[in-house]
DNA sequence: AAGACGGAGGTTTTT
DNA sequence: CCTCCGTCTT
């Protein structure tokens, strides 16, 4: 009784906030928010406030009645997903816990589900990223005694399972399509690493979508219980999904068509990672009953960008047609910076951004954007000089460094021991006297007993079971004998006593000027200890798991006041009054790779078009006539798109230019 | 059979 | 500039 009453209380206090949140909509919002059954389409040109409608959509269902675990919503970053969920319990109470990445929902919903498919993975596995499947790759081949046809990296061999499997087609097929040379040898290459990745209990990024389609496609109970789970899909940034994301949307939506897309055709940059904006151009197709919404109000920017941004992409031919306007009317001008060199291009960013502070606005209100990662070093080598305090997205993650990669690999082996991939790292870091023969050897010796390696190397008949071990690999088996005999609970007891057990971080303290690793192995463990506040009842899989589906950019912080530096396609979905964008030439934006193909060039278009439509006052496009790359220093002409931009209200400012005409 | 050393080659964007 | 590969030595 007295519950109730409370509940009561919160409720109608909920919907007071409700009524607070509704009111600055505009109709067209109103219209997307309050769209209650049956699929609906929402265009949402940039800074037309698409994350508010989402959330506001997912808080009136939530005050309608709809229990939150009944709304499942995915976005492209942990990041949007956790700004999501955040807004959300501001605005109900409520916890929407199922909103999340495609990865990320889908490692979750495999948790449960992925021993149904019988292929011999457990709910254990591990995730690989990029590197780890090329050694599986590299690993699988020398087993299975086959090598890749010439020309053909295991980079490239990788990118082309990737590719494959985005497009849920096989590899032969794939391979016959793109003319490759010997497809058959590529498609049997591609089998081995498969059955390599079942033997590890392991995925790559692309299996946890594969392998959940297929759940949802194999067994049909099963997706009738998703079905009564999820009585309402939502999908951010819909103009970036691929053909298998596609499938599983379609999987995953129950009979009563409850699709809820948002997304801008102008902002699809992800193409070469298979996203096909064809997907959201036919969503009417798919869905004829569909209710379609388009946002064109920006509340982001001045006028001026606007009108940059409007101006550029209406050069690209192939779009869906639509203009922003907004009612921020004039604005600073937006300045088109002409200097020498590519030293100078940082020099004149930092003092522009110190004289900005100065006049009292934060750093954390500026961006820097580029289009190469490599294009990073000059800028932040100018930080450091000029004291500007910075944060730099993208690179090197954290979660790639080695020593980061050494203790995951450690703690990955406790959690599934058929990894072979991470006993290969922890035995190259420990295994003196242990190397791919020994390890080898070890297999062949685990699969006659029907175990793992790692389980073998544990075994306490571990002398008998193998035969005559030499003194090296002896002392190997008894680390792993130790280290398996961690608890994997509570995790950050768990992460302690594998540092102990191990000695890792002894072993990064007595080398020389390797400062740097103990620390990052500190804030690993910071980052465990956080985790554990957050998932009081969470292992060590969760952990591993959430570690490995991390971008750098779920890491930006918008609290502390730094300027910020990131790529181009990093800074989709963010805002920041001042915006510079440094290296507006021809060769990185378009990037020479794009040169020659219409549509590649129509890409970069857009790549240009998110750049600047994150700004919100001041906008800077920078250009140099020289810039160091590959260690060489070439001669650069002004981006091509820059003539594309209305001339009357960019400003073209000059600073270290020699030899300049007019 | 492992490990150290030297040379060559390759760098768009990332869940 | 940094990583990967192959060769040579122990």
């Amino acid at each position: 009784m007295r519950l109730k009453r409370r509940n009561n209380r919160i409720l109608s206090e909920k919907r007071v906030l409700m009524k607070d949140m509704l009111e600055g909509l505009t109709e067209s919002q109103l219209e997307a928010v309050m769209h209650r059954d049956g699929p609906m389409l929402v265009i949402a040109g940039a800074g037309s406030g698409k994350t508010r409608v989402v959330t506001c959509r997912i808080a009136y269902l939530i005050s309608n009645g709809v229990w939150p675990s009944q709304i499942l919503a995915m976005t492209f970053t942990n990041k949007a997903a956790r700004e999501m969920r955040e807004r959300v319990e501001a605005m109900t109470g409520e916890q929407a816990r199922q909103v999340g990445t495609f990865h990320s929902c889908c490692a979750r919903f495999l948790r449960r589900d992925i021993e149904l498919l019988g292929d011999g993975r457990t709910r254990d596995f591990t995730i690989y990223d990029t590197s780890e499947q090329q050694a599986t790759l590299k690993k699988a081949l020398e087993a299975d005694n086959l090598k890749l046809p010439p020309g053909l990296t295991p980079r490239g061999m990788q990118a082309l399972i990737s590719q494959a499997k985005g497009q849920r087609r096989a590899v032969l097929d794939l391979a016959c399509a793109n003319n490759y040379q010997n497809p058959e040898l590529i498609a049997k290459c591609a089998e081995s690493y498969e059955a390599r990745l079942r033997q590890c209990n392991a995925v790559d990024f692309d299996d946890l979508l594969l392998l959940m389609a297929d759940v949802l496609e194999r067994f049909p109970e099963q997706r009738e219980i998703y079905h009564n789970r999820f009585r309402y899909v939502l999908i951010d940034e819909y103009q970036d999904t691929n053909h298998l994301q596609y499938e599983l949307m379609r999987l995953l939506v129950g009979p009563g068509d409850n699709i809820h897309v948002t997304g801008d055709p102008d902002q699809s940059i992800y193409s070469w990672r298979g996203a096909d904006y064809s997907n959201i151009m036919s969503f009417t197709k798919d869905y004829p009953n569909a209710r379609v919404v388009t946002l064109e109000r920006n509340y982001r920017s001045t006028q001026t960008i606007l009108d940059v941004a409007n101006e550029l992409i209406e050069h690209n031919l192939n779009r869906y047609e639509k203009s922003l306007y907004t009612e921020n009317i004039g604005g600073y001008p937006v300045y088109d910076v002409t200097v020498g060199t590519d030293r100078q291009e940082a020099e004149w960013i930092c003092r522009s951004i110190l004289s900005l502070n100065e006049e009292g606005n934060n750093l954390r209100d500026m961006a820097v954007f580029y289009r190469t990662n490599s294009q990073s070093r000059a800028l932040e080598e100018a930080f450091v000089t000029n004291q500007i305090p910075y944060q730099l997205i993208g690179g090197l993650r954290f979660y790639d460094r080695k020593e980061v990669k050494d203790l995951l690999a450690l703690l990955r082996i406790l959690v599934n021991p058929s990894d072979l991939v991470s006993l290969e790292r922890v035995a190259g870091l420990f295994g003196k006297g242990v190397g791919s023969t020994t390890l080898t050897k070890v297999m062949l010796a685990a699969r006659a007993n029907g175990i793992s390696s790692v389980e073998l190397l544990a075994h306490e008949d571990f002398a008998s079971l193998y035969g005559r071990a030499t003194p090296g690999l002896r002392r190997f088996a008894e680390l792993i004998r130790n280290l398996r005999s961690i608890p994997l609970f509570p995790v950050l007891e768990a992460v302690e006593m594998v540092l102990e057990v191990s000695g890792l971080k002894d072993l990064y303290a007595n080398e020389v000027d390797d400062e740097e690793r103990v620390a990052n192995i500190e804030e690993f463990v910071g980052n465990v200890n956080r985790f554990g506040a957050e998932h009081p009842d969470g292992d060590l899989a969760q952990f591993l798991e959430e570690v490995s589906l991390v971008a750098d950019i779920d890491s930006h912080d918008e609290e502390s006041d730094f300027v910020t530096l990131m790529t181009l396609h990093s800074s989709k979905g963010l805002e920041f009054p001042y915006v510079y964008i440094a290296g507006v030439e021809e060769g990185l934006l378009p990037h020479s790779n794009a040169l020659g193909d219409p549509e590649a060039v129509e890409e970069e278009r857009r790549i240009f078009y998110v750049g600047i439509t994150r700004a919100k006052r001041g906008l800077v496009l920078l250009h140099s006539q020289t810039r160091f790359l590959w260690n060489r220093c070439d001669y650069r002409r002004p981006s091509s798109f820059l003539a594309e931009l209305p001339e009357d209200i960019v400003t073209r400012l000059f600073y270290g230019v020699r030899g300049r005409k007019k």
